[in-house]
DNA sequence: CCGGTAATAT
DNA sequence: CATATTACCG
């Protein structure tokens, strides 16, 4: 005699109103259009910064339960930040992320506004992690590379950027900034934007730089 | 309150 | 599986 009580039942849980995305919802110029022998133009944003965009059903969750902030992208830039602003404090250090290096002070010193501690603190855990298997022995493929195991920043324009704008997140009105070529993102079979690569949203790279130069 | 790790969600 | 956010703990 026990009611059905609250058990992780798989049963199904579908079929429901679709709500509008409860953060700010931009909107998306996503070409849909069945390219049928015309110009095909895919729309992928691949800048740096993007928040997650993704149309999930949500609804599930009563009350009121802040469903979770939207998943901020890491794009290179902040990356970038993220790797070079300890570089000005602690550098030489071919570890300074893994030594001394508190998110406060990152953040601080990345002078991003829209960036919490907390993301810097995830950003750090995941870029231990990363730190922590690389500097190693590599299973197969190894890139033979006389690199020194620092940070490295993907291919752009960067250098010590001389534009300490504060817009980098892409948070509140971002002034779009597209450089670079962009690729056209072809679909597979000109179908829905069902990207090959599984990344989430920002594909940048983990890669190795040698922040200093011997 | 801040920092780190685990759990959880996408 | 990778990545990001939340939760919990020190």
């Amino acid at each position: 005699m026990l009611p059905d009580f609250s058990l992780p039942s798989p049963a199904v849980k579908n079929a429901s109103c679709p709500i509008s995305a409860a953060t700010e919802d931009h909107s998306l110029s996503l070409s849909g259009s069945q390219g049928v022998g015309g110009a095909a133009a895919s729309a992928l944003a691949m800048a740096g910064t993007c928040l997650s965009l993704q149309v999930q059903q949500q609804q599930q969750q009563q009350q009121q339960q802040p469903p979770r902030k939207a998943r901020r992208c890491w794009s290179p830039e902040l990356h970038r930040r993220f790797v070079l602003a300890p570089t000005t404090r602690w550098r030489s250090s071919s570890n300074f992320l893994d030594v001394v290096a508190t998110p406060k002070q990152i953040r601080e010193l990345m002078q991003v506004d829209g960036l919490t501690n907390d993301e810097v603190k995830s950003h750090l855990q995941k870029y231990r992690l990363h730190a922590r298997k690389m500097p190693n022995s590599s299973p197969a493929v190894d890139q033979p590379d006389v690199v020194l195991r620092g940070l490295w920043v993907p291919p752009e324009n960067y250098t010590t950027s001389p534009q300490p704008s504060v817009s980098l997140s892409c948070s509140p009105q971002s002034p779009l900034q597209l450089a670079g070529s962009n690729l056209a993102v072809s679909a597979t079979a000109g179908d829905s934007c069902e990207e090959d690569g599984r990344s989430e949203c920002c594909n940048w790279t983990w890669g190795e730089v040698s922040a200093e130069h011997i």
